[in-house]
DNA sequence: ACGATTTAGTAACACGATTTAGTAAAACCA
DNA sequence: TGGTTTTACTAAATCGTGTTACTAAATCGT
């Protein structure tokens, strides 16, 4: 007798988070209040081919009383029968800087848009915790992993693209600045400006960048007849993303030598703290020293002074990640070979590179 | 006889991720690799009180087994069949801002500490998007919401804890600073400092501290002797957070009048932009004008002037509220009635801010 | 009028894990 | 020796969907 009671569906009419709700209904709920079976119901609910057979009369029955009881789709079990989880796994280094925080929203956007949702894991370029969170995002059946200038070692079963890494891993895809071109943008504006002596701040080694950006800076260096010392390449100092690791490494900079006339900082956020290094060493920024960023955070257009800075398109790099990762899923993995997009940096003149005075 | 053909184990030895696993294993591949049932592998590795009739030396085989083949429970077949998906909806305005990643640092690093992940979906203060957003967080079987910055109207079946919310709804558990002391810290210093004619910088419309942070300010100028006059009141301009919406306000505000001697700003993002529209107007600052923050983002100490700074603890808040939000799941929701937590701001001296010189 | 097709559905299984309710054999007890 | 308890497991049901394979009735074609 008290077989329905349970199954009785609570007369909730208002908001689809309403309080009166308190146990989801499911495809048999549904089902029960027509006298119809399940599969009727998610066979209409879904318009699949079968439905064609089922007149609009009852369909229209079925949509209705899915409005009424505010039936959702358990994505849980949806995910467990269709072995898909439209869930992809996105791994940065810290949920705290600028650069990530950009990226992201261009992940967010696109997969959005294409119903998908992501889990995010930091790992502070730990080893054992890039490791951990990787499988941690397999357990969850994520259908895909999103790199954020985190390293990749081994291929994976599962598609990876890699935002800003350079490690060649077949199926891996990487999106990566025009680099080149980003240090030559740099080293011919400082060149025109009339600087001959360049101090570079390079990255920490954890950072995928750091080895291409110094490298290119060299070359365009020699190229456009700059020098570059030993002595005056410093590297950041410290982990977490903040102007700190820039102010404690132009402190050490300038320990060395104060031949330059114009440094490269590897970031914007870096660039920042460098230029309070200088002033507090007593050089003017830009009269003394000029200064050059890169990323183009929003920080840097209303630094004082503004930041010269070479934009990477952040969010942009972001949305094409996620792009070609919902791209390689659909895809047997087996066939996605390894390739790279490449993505174009914007020189940004502000305030923070003049004319050379010497 | 191809029966155990597709069940055959892959010889994978190597990495979790290795590329030579095709296909998770399952329960059932460890139970079969070891011809015992899938019942007491589950048993056996969930350390369920049933095990304890199995023999260590069974029990050890199960484990041997499990970590050959590289097992990894599903997490989706383990959500469905426990309804538990250790899973939180993470609602934010955008993903863009010191203040949001701050506080879902927080988050996050309570979160997986406790084994949980996070869906993040940002809105842009569209009320469309909050519900539309709520509506896929509940459909995908999150255990609770978090909503950082972001209004909440009605009380929900799910266990809801808001940061920096001020909406007093039934089940909805609010963090919240102490903005009495805010405000007190704020004008105290300001009042020491000589200044008694102050410009205020608020919120726009949508965010939630806006109405509270000027009341607060306003009774403490009064407490204070301090006066704040209608046309020193501006509101930042613009949508998304960045210097330019306190830049454009204080353009505004300066084409009103000038006879105020500091400036509160909302926040430290648009008080950097406020120190640009100051100089512009033939303003320096600190000399002409002081100015004080709000929030200390990393950002605030590396300007130029570094920023005073009323700090908010943001990545404490997002730790708390992750917290709260976990023990509310842990009830039954019926009796979670509403509680508030209030965290302590702290006064930040820095260079933004000296005694009035009229 | 009779076989073939269409209509309108439904029963049963699968996804991968956990839990409940057993069972068959061994050990224990009196 | 006969009954109870313990040991060492396992079959079956369950979570909420989606799909495959079926059926029973109605309609069609000739």
């Amino acid at each position: 007798m008290p077989k329905k009671d349970k199954n009785k569906a609570p007369e909730s009419n208002g908001s689809s988070i309403d309080s009166a709700q308190q146990k989801n209904v499911s495809l048999k709920d549904v089902a029960a209040s027509l006298k119809l079976s399940p599969t009727t119901v998610s066979v209409v609910l879904n318009y699949s081919p079968l439905s064609d057979s089922i007149p609009q009369e009852t369909k229209d029955r079925i949509f209705e009383a899915a409005r009424n009881l505010n039936y959702r789709p358990n994505y849980i079990a949806r995910s467990l029968r269709n072995q898909r989880t439209h869930t992809i796994g996105v791994l940065i280094p810290e949920m705290s800087e600028g650069y990530s925080a950009a990226v992201l929203s261009g992940v967010e956007e696109k997969l959005l848009q294409e119903g998908y949702f992501y889990f995010v894991a930091s790992h502070h370029h730990r080893e054992d915790l890039i490791e951990r969170n990787t499988q941690f995002l397999v357990a969850r059946c994520v259908e895909g992993i999103l790199a954020i200038d985190t390293p990749i070692h081994h291929q994976s079963f599962l598609p990876i693209v890699s935002i800003s890494g350079h490690d060649h891993i077949r199926g891996v895809t990487n999106i990566v600045l025009n680099h080149e071109r980003a240090a030559h943008l740099a080293i011919e504006h400082l060149h025109r400006l009339g600087h001959r002596k360049i101090a570079v701040i390079k990255g920490q080694e954890f950072s995928s960048d750091t080895e291409v950006r110094l490298e290119t800076m060299l070359k365009a260096a020699r190229e456009f007849g700059v020098s570059i010392q030993d002595n005056w390449i410093t590297q950041l100092i410290g982990d977490d993303p903040s102007p700190e690791t820039g102010y404690l490494a132009t402190k050490k900079l300038l320990s060395n030598d104060t031949e330059f006339t114009a440094v490269l900082a590897f970031n914007d956020i870096s660039a920042i703290g460098a230029i309070r290094a200088l002033r507090e060493n007593g050089f003017e920024v830009p009269k003394d020293v000029s200064i050059i960023g890169f990323d183009d955070i929003t920080a840097a257009e209303f630094h004082n002074p503004a930041l010269t800075t070479i934009r990477q398109p952040l969010k942009k790099m972001g949305s094409l990640g996620a792009e070609h990762l919902l791209q390689n899923i659909q895809k047997n993995p087996a066939d996605t070979l390894s390739y790279e997009i490449t993505v174009e940096p914007d020189l940004i003149i502000r305030q923070s590179t003049v004319e050379v005075s010497k």
